[in-house]
DNA sequence: AATGAATGAGTGTTCATTCAT
DNA sequence: TATGAATGAACACTCATTCAT
């Protein structure tokens, strides 16, 4: 056998073993949807077409999938937070808070553990960044009251998490109703807020707690 | 030994038998706080300090267990719905989420989903009633608006439940922003909410899946 | 309190105690038969209405309760054997062995257990002691082959209890048919047996065998 | 790897497979002989040699591990009487008698009731039209008296089990004992048998009752 | 002496993870 | 490298036996 074709089965192995991460992924998060989180690991292999021993050579452990699939998540969410600057007059929030929760609803299952982000999470910082943005330029436009802060919208999200998770398999889209509700809550209005928000510092241990 | 001696040993053994039992619930809903529903029967007897055979004497599956939780904290929601009855000026709506809410706090996770209770369940009816009565008398004093319907705050609590399972270790009264948040959003407004709310039938649907 | 009333309550509690003796003993001799020796003691009890207190103060374990039933079973066959004594023309001997088949049939469950009994025990050494007998004069009087030994009637109740077992749900007396096959066996014939029989010691060792 | 090694490496995985299987059912057989059915799983699989996630591996209860090896022995019992075929004048019968006990005595105790066998059972519906046609061959040889039933000859095997469970420890071929004597009950005579046999459907049904 | 509540070792079964092939 | 067979700790649950009342 030559060195080329050496290399060449190198990297044939190489792109099995990028495509079979990604046939893990999308298996694990079909599986975890339709049965939650509970799932074992060899159905979520056979999902895949591969092994159990192959998704452990890729994933050191369950968990280490399960965090897989939520980093994944969160680079979504980015993404629709970027998409969502470019909506005008002050409405960006808006679409992006209803984007990311009909992104939840459609890939519930390891969602429950949207949690174990560490706070330095390179995407979270991003979606972070943008969302701030998304909510001043909400603010400048008065669709909502000065008194929300990013924190108000990250226990938001958390809500509708809580939400979807109890709603799916019944009323598939029944967060949209507690969405309209929460983004009248959001609307300006002269009474204040009864309650102090969280702090960054509280939510990034939130984020954290492996609990 | 005496008729009533005897009787009095009666009456202490029932006492033990029933003080073992609540000592066994206390004790549930604490693990199932701690470590979720998965935690394990025999850790839960340890807590209570009894064996796993009492338990299982007491409980005749770990899920009747659970179902015994889940009906006590409805006895409660249903207690605290009517003590809001009292509050005057349509206001007992919001006692009744702020007590409501509070009590969850404290007695987190012991019921991740509110499971499995039969829509025909006592209980529920009865909570049902009374907080159909409060949110018609916020309705009338102008708290509420005309188009937020019961079914609306069932998904309320489901999403404060989100909340407080979220971030009671760190923030043990962060949902008290989110309430507000939420309180603001049900306050009377010309804008008509954007989704239709869950039918009575749907919200049966949810409480009964085992999922 | 006086003496004699004192004596009189210790009288009663013996009377008691032997009452209890025997509805225990009745009521496990019932559900032994209904449900297999698998049949829980607490079952035991309480279909002699009493606690499994009371049970476990009369007889130290559950096997001593069932050695009990094997013992009634072993004095009732000596009775029946006894009673076939008085048959005439060497014809006793059949009588017993359908009588206590019969017997066995409806008291099945403690019968699986038939062994674990001293070979010094009173009762078998009795009942050994008048099979012979009617052994003796049943070949005495022509009906029974000479080459057939004491032990192979133990063998042979051994064989009608393993259909007794197996039969009895399903056909009640199907026993019957296999008395007449080994009664036809028995018959004089001039073709000598096939097999040595089993020595009365191995007889012995097999009902002192614990496993 | 070519692929002629890699169907190497595939057979060399499915023989251990298969080994193991056989493994365990020799193990089970071992077990339940000494210790009746009531063996757990664990002691079976430390018996085989493998974790207990390998038992359950192969047989998906311990009821599956039972009924394969009673299947076993059925298809044994099938090969014994289709040898038994070969021997001439009517003489099969006797010879398939004996060799099954033989067999039965060698793997005791696996099979206290030849348990949960449908009546449909390929290897039950062969063993019975072969012995069906050894019956008839012995009674036109005169070897049996024509009232003889093949549901006679399956009471007699449950007899001969019940003899070789309580003697085997002891005395390893006293069953042969029983035989000869019931062999003899087989032989023609004028005198009929005292009770009618037990029926077909009545046979089934002891097969199929799993008490 | 009688009760039945309490016990905990034991049961059959599952599943995340390892490792021989 | 990919496989899936093997592992064994963990689970929910049972039951013979003990012991406070």
């Amino acid at each position: 056998m030559t060195i080329s074709a050496a290399m060449g089965a190198q990297r044939q192995l190489r792109r099995d073993a990028a495509e079979n991460r990604e046939l893990l992924l999308a298996a694990a998060a079909q599986v975890f949807a339709e049965q939650g989180l509970a799932a074992g690991v060899e159905e979520i292999a056979r999902a895949a077409g591969v092994g159990v021993g192959t998704l452990y050579r890729r994933f050191p452990t369950k968990e280490a999938l399960v965090a897989e699939l939520v980093q994944d998540v969160l680079e979504k969410m980015s993404a629709l937070a970027d998409e969502a600057t470019l909506v005008p007059s002050g409405q960006g929030l808006e679409r992006y808070l209803e984007a990311s929760s009909a992104y939840q609803a459609e890939h519930r299952g390891c969602l429950p553990k949207l949690w174990n982000i560490s706070p330095d999470n390179e995407a979270l910082v991003r979606v972070r960044r943008t969302i701030a943005r998304l909510l001043a330029e909400a603010k400048h436009h008065g669709q909502v009251r000065e008194d929300v802060t990013a924190t108000d919208l990250t226990m938001l999200m958390w809500s509708i998490r809580g939400v979807i998770e109890t709603t799916r398999d019944i009323a598939p889209d029944a967060w949209r109703r507690h969405l309209a509700l929460l983004l009248a809550g959001l609307r300006p209005s002269s009474a204040p807020l009864g309650h102090r928000p969280m702090t960054r510092a509280q939510v990034d241990q939130v984020l954290a707690d492996p609990s």
